[in-house]
Parts: C-alpha cells; structure tokens; sequence
DNA sequence: AGAAATTCGTTCGAATTCTAACGATCGCGA
DNA sequence: TCGCGATCGTTAGAATTCGAACGAATTTCT
C-alpha cells in the first residue's frame, strides 16, 4: 500500500475522530462528510489555483472562462441553459454577459420565436481566446490529477456525475 | 453493468467527442478534463444545493458557514490558518470575521506574544448553532452521496485527497 | 377572443470577495 | 540599540453574485 493511501487514511480518520468529539450522540454519515467536504476543498483549492495561473492573465472570472468554454464547443444557446450549465442565476448571466459583450467575446440576440428569450453565442474573438486559452487550462488539469492513473481518474469522474445526478434529481428542474 | 454507468460513459465520452471536434489537434488530457470539470460542477451544484436547502434559515454563506464549522470542530486558531482552511484570502476573513462578530457567532483577540496576530475563536452561540447546524448540513450530504456505496465513497474521499495534495504541493505554502 | 397567470431577461440594492496599499509590530543584523 | 525588511490584520475600491421586483412577451384558461 503506497505511502499517500496511509497518510490519507489517518487524515480522513482523524478528522472523523475530532467531529464526532464534537457531535456526540448524533447521527452523522461520516463517509459522505468526508466525500463531500473533500469535493469542496478540492473545488476550492482548484479554482483559486487555476484563477491565479491560467484565468488572471486572460482577465477572465471563473464564471467569465466556463460561459465562454461552454459556448466554444456547444455553441449558441438560449440564457436559461447558459445559465444552468455556468451554475449561476439568470441575474448573475445577465451582468455576466454585459462584460464579456463590451470586450467583443460574446453576442446576445433575441429570439424570432419568442420574445422574450435570448440567445447567447461566442464571437470569432471569443472562440479564438478559448482555443489559445484552454489547453494551458487542460495542462494545468493534468498537472494537477498528475498522481491518479487513468482508471482512478475515469472512477473519479464516474462517482462524481453519479452524485451530480442525484442532485439534479433532488433540485429538479430549477 | 447498471444503467447510471452505461449513461455516464455515454456522457462523458460525448463531451469528450464534442471538445476534440474543438480543439482539433492540439494535445489534450481528456481524462484530466472529464475528472477536474466533474468535481468543478458538483460542487457547484452541490453548493448552492445547500446554500438554499441549509445555510438560507440561518442566514449563513457558505464562507460563513465553513468557518464557524472549522471553528466549532478544531477550537480557536490564527486567522493565517482559518483563512486557509476557508479558502479565501486574509482581506476576506477579515470582512466575514466582522460580520460574524457582530452576530456575536465568534471572538477575535490579539495574541499576547505578537501583537500583530489575530486569534479566532467560537462564541457558545456560534457553537451551539453549529450543532443544531451540521446535522441537517450533513443529512444533505448522504442524500446528494446516496447513490454511492461506502467502498466508493471512500474511494472517492481518497482520489479527491491525492489531487489536494498535489494542489498544496505545487501552490507552495501560500 | 380576452383576461389572468406564467415566464423571460434585466435592473436595483445588498452582500461577498478580490487585489493593492497601509500602519503596526516583530525579528534580525550592523 | 537601532534601523530595515518581513509579516500581520485591516482598509479602500472594484468586480461579482444574489434575491427581489419589474416590464414585456407568451401561454393558459374560460
């Protein structure tokens, strides 16, 4: 057994031991505390990373970079998903776009269908951006998953989406 | 071979299938990708799940919430480390600790032996709500791990903690 | 057909977070 | 001992985000 697997064992234990110190009597899944909270340092600890080294230097939000990449390989598409898929509110897009169209990276447009809806999709500026701007990103990924081999990686991602469906079944479709 | 996992492979190799067509030829880790970008958007997802389900009826964010709950388990610690376990900068633990303050949630006081250092620490009725709290925090989260078996589950905790290791590694101890 | 309810993107004000700069304090070397 | 650089928490200003409320457009119900 490696080295990292024991280290990662007695943090995990330990942290389990000094929460239920302080719980006491209460029901607590600690398997999914430590699952969860995990996610949340890893997420974190990611984002400020690759704010700090990839996005700050194109000028770019967190939010600013995943509209932009899920504009460059989906496409247009209407506010409403756009917003969905970037996980913040149809307010937060709304300013968010506002930005990204005044630096020429984005275009809004209403739909004929329907009044009321707006389509959003990348300039040839933004998608140049983007084709420059994430394989430094997708470098920075590696480096960072550098210590799970490709089958840890893939097992990764599986439980990951099993949980992110769970979730989107909970919320529905809001 | 379960249903979820026939969905998940087809989703993440369409992903996969709709980023090469982007990208063309440049050399791009997909497994790197498809694991990094999961963990991005659950928690994503899983946040705000909990900021509107948990953390809404006590007027906590998310910030807010973490370190009373760092607070409430380890006990007072320099705001150096806190701010670190948070994972915002100094500037913002110093805005949110006002806030939290002002609440009467937790105490700041100088350290007798430096007088630039700032400990923080929990109030009775930081602590107290913090364990009328996480029992609900944590009930989400078997519910969002529910899909989960306790073997992946560890699984998972133990990939997510070889990536923060590397994270801390390659960030420095800044 | 026409009124009522719903849905859409946007605006507004508040809260949170960041970077940069600041004064205060400490440790170290001349 | 006395500066000098380093480090600490805080402050100031800008950017981002959210919830709530709004007008416009569409859909639903009678």
């Amino acid at each position: 057994m490696p080295r990292a697997f024991a280290n990662d064992r007695h943090d995990s234990v330990q942290a389990e031991l000094d929460v239920r110190a302080r719980v006491g009597d209460l029901p607590i899944d600690y398997d999914a505390m430590v699952a969860m909270s995990n996610i949340f340092r890893v997420a974190t600890a990611a984002r400020n990373h690759m704010e700090r080294t990839v996005l700050a230097d194109a000028q770019l939000s967190w939010s600013g970079f995943t509209a932009l990449f899920v504009l460059w390989v989906w496409g247009a598409m209407e506010t409403n998903r756009l917003a969905h898929e970037v996980g913040i509110t149809r307010a937060s897009l709304s300013s968010l776009m506002t930005t990204l169209e005044k630096r020429g990276l984005c275009t809004r447009s209403i739909s004929p269908a329907d009044g009321r809806r707006v389509t959003v999709g990348p300039t040839a500026k933004g998608n140049k951006l983007m084709t420059k701007l994430f394989p430094k990103f997708n470098a920075h990924e590696a480096l960072l998953t550098d210590s799970l081999n490709s089958t840890a990686r893939r097992q990764l991602a599986s439980s990951l989406r099993a949980i992110l469906r769970t979730i989107e079944d909970v919320d529905g479709p809001n």
